[in-house]
DNA sequence: AGAGTCTTGACAATGGCGTTGTCAAGAGTG
DNA sequence: CACTCTTGACAACGCCATTGTCAAGACTCT
Protein backbone atom coordinates (compact mmCIF):
# COMPACT_ATOMS: atom_id res chain seq x y z
CA UNK A 1 0.00 0.00 0.00
CA UNK A 2 2.56 2.35 1.04
CA UNK A 3 4.90 1.59 -1.89
CA UNK A 4 1.57 1.77 -4.35
CA UNK A 5 1.26 5.17 -2.78
CA UNK A 6 4.95 6.50 -3.61
CA UNK A 7 4.61 5.17 -7.18
CA UNK A 8 1.37 6.35 -8.69
CA UNK A 9 1.09 10.00 -10.31
CA UNK A 10 1.35 12.27 -7.18
CA UNK A 11 -1.09 14.88 -8.29
CA UNK A 12 -4.05 12.17 -9.50
CA UNK A 13 -7.13 12.64 -7.17
CA UNK A 14 -7.61 9.13 -5.66
CA UNK A 15 -8.38 8.98 -1.84
CA UNK A 16 -12.40 10.18 -0.82
CA UNK A 17 -11.72 12.12 2.96
CA UNK A 18 -12.32 9.26 4.92
CA UNK A 19 -9.48 7.14 3.36
CA UNK A 20 -7.04 10.52 3.51
CA UNK A 21 -8.32 11.34 7.31
CA UNK A 22 -6.89 7.33 7.86
CA UNK A 23 -3.48 7.61 6.08
CA UNK A 24 -2.75 11.01 7.71
CA UNK A 25 -4.63 10.35 11.13
CA UNK A 26 -7.00 12.91 11.28
CA UNK A 27 -10.49 13.45 11.40
CA UNK A 28 -12.29 14.05 8.29
CA UNK A 29 -13.83 16.97 10.03
CA UNK A 30 -9.94 18.51 10.30
CA UNK A 31 -9.60 18.58 6.57
CA UNK A 32 -12.50 19.78 5.77
CA UNK A 33 -11.64 22.97 7.98
CA UNK A 34 -8.16 22.71 6.30
CA UNK A 35 -10.14 23.40 3.27
CA UNK A 36 -11.70 25.93 4.22
CA UNK A 37 -8.88 28.02 5.48
CA UNK A 38 -7.17 27.45 2.40
CA UNK A 39 -4.35 25.14 3.30
CA UNK A 40 -4.99 22.60 0.91
CA UNK A 41 -7.50 22.31 -1.86
CA UNK A 42 -8.61 18.58 -3.09
CA UNK A 43 -10.04 18.16 -6.49
CA UNK A 44 -14.16 17.77 -6.42
CA UNK A 45 -16.06 14.97 -8.76
CA UNK A 46 -18.87 16.08 -10.32
CA UNK A 47 -21.03 15.11 -7.58
CA UNK A 48 -19.10 17.36 -5.43
CA UNK A 49 -16.74 14.74 -3.47
CA UNK A 50 -13.43 15.59 -2.29
CA UNK A 51 -10.97 13.46 -3.69
CA UNK A 52 -6.97 14.09 -2.36
CA UNK A 53 -3.78 13.32 -4.45
CA UNK A 54 -0.85 12.16 -3.13
CA UNK A 55 0.57 15.79 -3.46
CA UNK A 56 -2.64 16.47 -0.79
CA UNK A 57 -1.56 13.83 1.56
CA UNK A 58 1.58 15.41 1.60
CA UNK A 59 0.81 18.48 2.17
CA UNK A 60 -1.30 17.56 5.33
CA UNK A 61 1.15 15.83 6.58
CA UNK A 62 3.37 18.54 7.01
CA UNK A 63 0.28 20.85 8.32
CA UNK A 64 0.22 17.86 11.03
CA UNK A 65 3.58 17.89 11.74
CA UNK A 66 3.45 21.88 12.06
CA UNK A 67 -0.03 21.91 14.33
CA UNK A 68 0.53 18.50 16.84
CA UNK A 69 4.16 18.15 16.58
CA UNK A 70 5.20 22.12 16.62
CA UNK A 71 2.05 23.57 17.99
CA UNK A 72 1.93 26.14 14.98
CA UNK A 73 -1.79 27.30 14.31
CA UNK A 74 -3.62 27.73 10.86
CA UNK A 75 -2.26 31.08 10.73
CA UNK A 76 1.45 30.27 11.28
CA UNK A 77 0.88 27.64 8.52
CA UNK A 78 -0.35 30.21 5.85
CA UNK A 79 2.46 32.21 6.47
CA UNK A 80 4.71 29.50 6.01
CA UNK A 81 3.27 28.19 2.69
CA UNK A 82 3.24 31.75 2.06
CA UNK A 83 6.88 31.54 2.61
CA UNK A 84 7.68 28.72 0.19
CA UNK A 85 5.47 29.96 -2.70
CA UNK A 86 7.74 33.33 -2.47
CA UNK A 87 10.50 31.72 -2.23
CA UNK A 88 10.80 27.96 -3.22
CA UNK A 89 11.33 25.08 -1.42
CA UNK A 90 14.61 24.68 -0.56
CA UNK A 91 13.91 25.94 3.07
CA UNK A 92 11.28 24.37 4.30
CA UNK A 93 12.05 21.40 2.55
CA UNK A 94 15.14 21.46 5.12
CA UNK A 95 13.05 21.91 7.96
CA UNK A 96 10.75 19.63 6.96
CA UNK A 97 13.29 17.09 6.58
CA UNK A 98 14.74 17.67 10.27
CA UNK A 99 11.20 17.86 11.59
CA UNK A 100 9.93 14.59 10.35
CA UNK A 101 13.06 13.34 11.43
CA UNK A 102 12.20 14.52 15.06
CA UNK A 103 8.74 13.32 14.93
CA UNK A 104 10.06 9.84 13.72
CA UNK A 105 7.34 9.92 10.77
CA UNK A 106 8.46 8.38 7.31
CA UNK A 107 10.28 10.62 5.57
CA UNK A 108 9.05 11.01 2.20
CA UNK A 109 11.25 11.94 -0.82
CA UNK A 110 10.49 15.77 -1.32
CA UNK A 111 8.73 17.98 0.36
CA UNK A 112 5.47 18.90 -0.37
CA UNK A 113 4.80 20.82 -3.62
CA UNK A 114 2.75 23.71 -3.55
CA UNK A 115 -1.39 23.03 -4.22
CA UNK B 1 11.55 60.56 20.43
CA UNK B 2 11.02 58.41 17.89
CA UNK B 3 14.51 60.28 16.29
CA UNK B 4 15.99 59.39 19.48
CA UNK B 5 15.27 55.87 19.41
CA UNK B 6 16.08 55.12 15.85
CA UNK B 7 19.62 56.76 16.58
CA UNK B 8 20.53 55.22 19.63
CA UNK B 9 22.56 52.26 19.60
CA UNK B 10 20.30 49.54 18.88
CA UNK B 11 21.26 46.72 21.15
CA UNK B 12 22.19 48.63 24.21
CA UNK B 13 19.35 47.62 26.88
CA UNK B 14 17.45 51.39 28.05
CA UNK B 15 13.93 50.46 28.05
CA UNK B 16 12.39 48.86 31.09
CA UNK B 17 9.40 46.91 30.44
CA UNK B 18 6.36 49.82 31.33
CA UNK B 19 8.53 51.90 28.83
CA UNK B 20 8.87 49.11 25.89
CA UNK B 21 5.28 48.16 26.70
CA UNK B 22 3.83 51.37 25.53
CA UNK B 23 6.38 51.32 22.57
CA UNK B 24 4.66 48.47 21.45
CA UNK B 25 1.24 48.99 22.09
CA UNK B 26 1.66 45.34 24.25
CA UNK B 27 0.67 44.27 28.07
CA UNK B 28 3.62 44.30 30.27
CA UNK B 29 2.58 41.23 31.18
CA UNK B 30 2.74 39.75 27.84
CA UNK B 31 6.57 40.62 27.07
CA UNK B 32 7.05 38.44 30.19
CA UNK B 33 5.46 35.78 28.63
CA UNK B 34 6.84 36.13 24.78
CA UNK B 35 10.48 36.46 26.88
CA UNK B 36 9.22 32.86 29.44
CA UNK B 37 8.62 31.16 25.90
CA UNK B 38 11.98 32.06 24.49
CA UNK B 39 10.93 34.36 22.04
CA UNK B 40 12.77 37.78 22.97
CA UNK B 41 15.60 37.77 26.01
CA UNK B 42 15.64 41.83 27.65
CA UNK B 43 19.31 42.22 29.53
CA UNK B 44 18.42 42.32 33.24
CA UNK B 45 20.29 45.04 35.95
CA UNK B 46 21.57 43.50 38.51
CA UNK B 47 18.63 43.73 40.63
CA UNK B 48 16.76 41.35 37.86
CA UNK B 49 14.72 44.29 36.35
CA UNK B 50 14.21 43.68 32.76
CA UNK B 51 15.84 46.50 29.94
CA UNK B 52 14.56 46.20 26.67
CA UNK B 53 16.80 47.29 23.28
CA UNK B 54 15.70 49.13 20.34
CA UNK B 55 17.08 45.44 18.96
CA UNK B 56 14.65 43.96 21.16
CA UNK B 57 11.30 46.52 20.55
CA UNK B 58 11.75 45.33 16.76
CA UNK B 59 11.78 42.28 17.33
CA UNK B 60 8.24 42.24 19.43
CA UNK B 61 7.15 44.57 16.97
CA UNK B 62 7.47 41.57 14.20
CA UNK B 63 5.96 39.29 16.73
CA UNK B 64 3.37 41.85 17.47
CA UNK B 65 2.28 41.87 13.86
CA UNK B 66 2.13 38.25 13.12
CA UNK B 67 0.22 37.61 16.18
CA UNK B 68 -2.32 40.82 16.19
CA UNK B 69 -2.17 41.13 12.41
CA UNK B 70 -1.75 37.68 10.95
CA UNK B 71 -3.20 35.50 13.80
CA UNK B 72 0.34 33.63 13.96
CA UNK B 73 0.57 32.06 17.50
CA UNK B 74 4.11 31.81 19.27
CA UNK B 75 4.50 28.43 18.48
CA UNK B 76 4.53 29.69 14.85
CA UNK B 77 6.77 32.81 15.51
CA UNK B 78 8.96 30.15 17.25
CA UNK B 79 9.29 28.45 13.87
CA UNK B 80 9.85 32.06 11.83
CA UNK B 81 12.42 32.72 14.21
CA UNK B 82 14.07 29.59 13.60
CA UNK B 83 14.10 29.99 9.69
CA UNK B 84 15.49 33.47 9.91
CA UNK B 85 18.35 32.21 11.77
CA UNK B 86 18.57 28.97 9.77
CA UNK B 87 18.38 31.21 6.65
CA UNK B 88 19.52 34.51 7.29
CA UNK B 89 17.05 37.82 6.91
CA UNK B 90 16.53 38.19 3.34
CA UNK B 91 13.44 36.51 2.73
CA UNK B 92 11.52 37.43 6.27
CA UNK B 93 12.80 41.06 5.90
CA UNK B 94 10.82 41.15 2.51
CA UNK B 95 7.85 39.43 4.40
CA UNK B 96 7.92 41.81 7.17
CA UNK B 97 8.31 44.79 5.20
CA UNK B 98 5.20 43.83 2.96
CA UNK B 99 3.77 42.86 6.74
CA UNK B 100 4.07 46.22 8.10
CA UNK B 101 2.93 48.12 4.79
CA UNK B 102 0.06 46.51 4.86
CA UNK B 103 -0.82 46.61 8.44
CA UNK B 104 0.14 50.49 7.68
CA UNK B 105 2.99 50.88 10.56
CA UNK B 106 6.15 52.75 10.86
CA UNK B 107 8.90 50.64 8.68
CA UNK B 108 11.71 50.30 10.47
CA UNK B 109 15.20 50.08 8.21
CA UNK B 110 16.13 46.43 8.77
CA UNK B 111 14.50 43.69 9.79
CA UNK B 112 14.71 42.41 13.77
CA UNK B 113 18.06 41.07 14.20
CA UNK B 114 17.91 37.96 16.00
CA UNK B 115 18.51 38.45 19.45
C1' DA C 1 -35.36 -1.40 -5.95
C1' DG C 2 -33.84 -1.52 -1.26
C1' DA C 3 -30.51 -1.50 2.47
C1' DG C 4 -26.50 0.06 4.29
C1' DT C 5 -22.61 3.09 4.27
C1' DC C 6 -20.27 7.24 3.16
C1' DT C 7 -20.06 12.31 2.12
C1' DT C 8 -21.70 16.91 2.38
C1' DG C 9 -22.33 21.26 4.95
C1' DA C 10 -23.49 23.17 9.23
C1' DC C 11 -24.28 23.50 14.38
C1' DA C 12 -22.17 22.41 18.90
C1' DA C 13 -18.93 20.95 22.73
C1' DT C 14 -14.42 20.89 24.73
C1' DG C 15 -9.65 21.60 25.84
C1' DG C 16 -5.75 24.56 25.08
C1' DC C 17 -3.65 29.06 24.05
C1' DG C 18 -2.84 34.10 24.32
C1' DT C 19 -3.91 38.21 26.48
C1' DT C 20 -5.09 40.64 30.36
C1' DG C 21 -5.89 41.32 35.24
C1' DT C 22 -4.58 40.80 40.04
C1' DC C 23 -1.55 40.53 44.03
C1' DA C 24 2.18 40.19 47.67
C1' DA C 25 6.82 41.27 48.20
C1' DG C 26 10.73 43.73 46.87
C1' DA C 27 13.17 47.59 44.38
C1' DG C 28 13.59 52.33 42.99
C1' DT C 29 12.79 57.38 43.31
C1' DG C 30 12.02 61.87 45.32
C1' DC D 1 8.90 57.83 54.57
C1' DA D 2 5.51 57.63 50.83
C1' DC D 3 4.61 56.47 46.44
C1' DT D 4 5.33 54.05 42.17
C1' DC D 5 7.20 50.44 39.52
C1' DT D 6 8.91 45.61 38.87
C1' DT D 7 9.04 40.83 39.87
C1' DG D 8 7.01 36.15 39.62
C1' DA D 9 2.89 33.65 40.01
C1' DC D 10 -2.23 32.62 40.14
C1' DA D 11 -6.62 33.47 37.68
C1' DA D 12 -10.29 34.90 34.24
C1' DC D 13 -11.90 35.18 29.62
C1' DG D 14 -12.32 35.06 24.65
C1' DC D 15 -10.70 32.71 20.66
C1' DC D 16 -8.98 28.74 18.06
C1' DA D 17 -8.41 23.82 16.68
C1' DT D 18 -10.17 19.48 17.03
C1' DT D 19 -13.82 16.46 17.48
C1' DG D 20 -18.62 15.11 17.60
C1' DT D 21 -23.30 15.19 15.78
C1' DC D 22 -26.95 15.34 12.34
C1' DA D 23 -30.19 15.66 8.25
C1' DA D 24 -30.09 15.12 3.48
C1' DG D 25 -28.03 13.40 -0.48
C1' DA D 26 -24.75 10.24 -2.96
C1' DC D 27 -22.66 5.82 -3.57
C1' DT D 28 -22.14 0.76 -3.43
C1' DC D 29 -23.70 -3.82 -3.21
C1' DT D 30 -27.20 -7.48 -3.41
Amino acid sequence: MASDRVNRDPTRPVYVISVAASIVSVHPRTLRIYEDEGLVCPARTPTNIRLYSEQDIRRVLWIRHLTRDRGVNLAGIRILFELEERIGTRILESLYDEGMEEAGADRPETAPDPV
